[in-house]
DNA sequence: CCATACACCGTACGATGTACCAAGTATTTC
DNA sequence: GAAATACTTGGTACATCGTACGGTGTATGG
């Protein structure tokens, strides 16, 4: 009728659990764990996975030597619980974000996009959580302070310096989704780059003219020799971070 | 959340069936579909859902009219039916990049970007694919290949070609998975931005005291303001995209 | 003509998230 | 002290998933 009973996806709720101040029922028996706990449990499997696809209620309650619903008692649903382990990274990605004493803002923003792959790099699950509201935990909002921290007071407007960190998140975690992606694949099929080459390329040589494509076949060479020499990621970080930061310095320029 | 790891069968057999080279068999019954029924039926249902997650097969199966087992004939699994569709909305993208006709390198970049939008808008699902391998089907070279065409021989290296080419991507796909995602958190959980807002909102005044994260409280207010003037995406896909451009502009004037 | 090689697809298995409910426990109220 | 209350725990059950397996029927090559 009127009142909708689940609190599946109550917002109030969600948010509560984020910043630990959900009330303690003062009645029924006691609480064998904490919310932080089964965060915790489950941030620990899905970096031993480096995956989020294997991580499960029931692997997550097998960890903490629980029932799988007695964790529904402390998170609302596995959606939850992986916003609550994002905020749970990004308390120690601020941690390591460290004080904000940098001579400039590209020194900043440096600093910024290296914290965002550390982030990746230890956690190689988060590029998966998809948040479709902000995330609005209290390590999550710390983090974003802190980056736009480093680009205030250079003259962009608000919603530009908001333009700025998430450009630079999204270059950082392409490059990174796709270093994670391609060990995920060779990890997943327990097929190598190498084997799955040898594989494939006699099929795609058979059926693939390179005149009809010669400047993709020609970079896309190069692009797996560099691939292959390991400086890829690195290489991709660096010259997209720089361009980045040439861009917003031409902005700033013309305004000066 | 959702993250769909693809590729990951037999390599020669998933090469052959991008391209259309599986052979056929000589003796046995008629078949009574192709390939890319299946794939076009996948395609459809997921436009139609704007997500890959309520895509099974047993779904494709019954829109197609046969049984869910069948569809193993024309494709060896989940994952790389989900190449398949890839490949195939990639054809369409290059279908509608046109001609390279451009009078710039910046206006060509203009144009990818573009293309790149439209296509996660059509097809409100492909950030949500992710190739653990190059993906390698004739659509999406052909699209590489006209891509790299706005970036050849305006002074960058064959690696930097691909890697300015991918933050147009990378940055595109962001701003597009944002806005997708948001959608998609509506769709699922049936609460609007503002019922979402008026029920958060009480419990993260409670708790977040605004002087403790001035800049954030103040830009996060802005970049709301302007997402519920409805010109967040445009703003974040502009502003970046010239961002983007200018880091280029300012590489290959240094090295004129 | 019939052996062969295949298409079709029903059934079954081991997963998943989580709704529901019975049973047990601590606190509050009388 | 007893009863009512408000919990936690966790077993069971359900819908749904990808897909392995194998039976049945069909077109073709020898």
């Amino acid at each position: 009728m009127a009142t909708e009973i689940s609190n599946v996806g109550d917002p109030a709720r969600s948010v509560a659990t984020l910043w630990g101040t959900r009330r303690l029922p003062r009645r029924g028996p006691r609480h064998s764990l904490t919310t932080a706990q089964v965060v915790d449990a489950a941030v620990e499997i899905a970096d031993g996975d480096q995956d989020l696809d294997r991580l499960s209620m029931r692997r997550v309650a097998q960890a903490l030597g629980v029932g799988t619903m007695s964790l529904y008692t402390y998170i609302a649903s596995r959606d939850d619980l992986l916003d609550a382990m994002l905020d749970s990274v990004h308390g120690e990605a601020v941690e390591r974000l460290g004080e904000p004493d940098h001579a400039t803002w590209q020194d900043g923003l440096r600093s910024v996009a290296r914290a965002g792959w550390d982030l990746h790099m230890r956690h190689r699950w988060v590029m998966q959580v998809f948040t479709g509201r902000p995330p609005l935990g209290p390590h999550s909002i710390a983090k974003y302070e802190r980056e736009l921290g480093v680009v205030e007071g250079i003259g962009l407007t608000d919603v530009e310096m908001d333009a700025v960190i998430t450009l630079v998140h999204d270059h950082v975690e392409g490059v990174a989704r796709r270093r994670v992606e391609a060990d995920r694949a060779v990890r997943r099929t327990g097929i190598g780059d190498e084997e799955w080459w040898r594989a494939a390329g006699p099929e795609l040589e058979a059926v693939l003219d390179p005149a009809a494509f010669p400047i993709a076949t020609r970079v896309g060479e190069a692009a797996g020799r560099a691939h292959r020499a390991g400086q890829n990621p690195e290489h991709a970080y660096e010259f997209g971070l720089d361009r980045l930061i040439q861009g917003i310095e031409a902005l700033i320029h013309r305004r000066a």
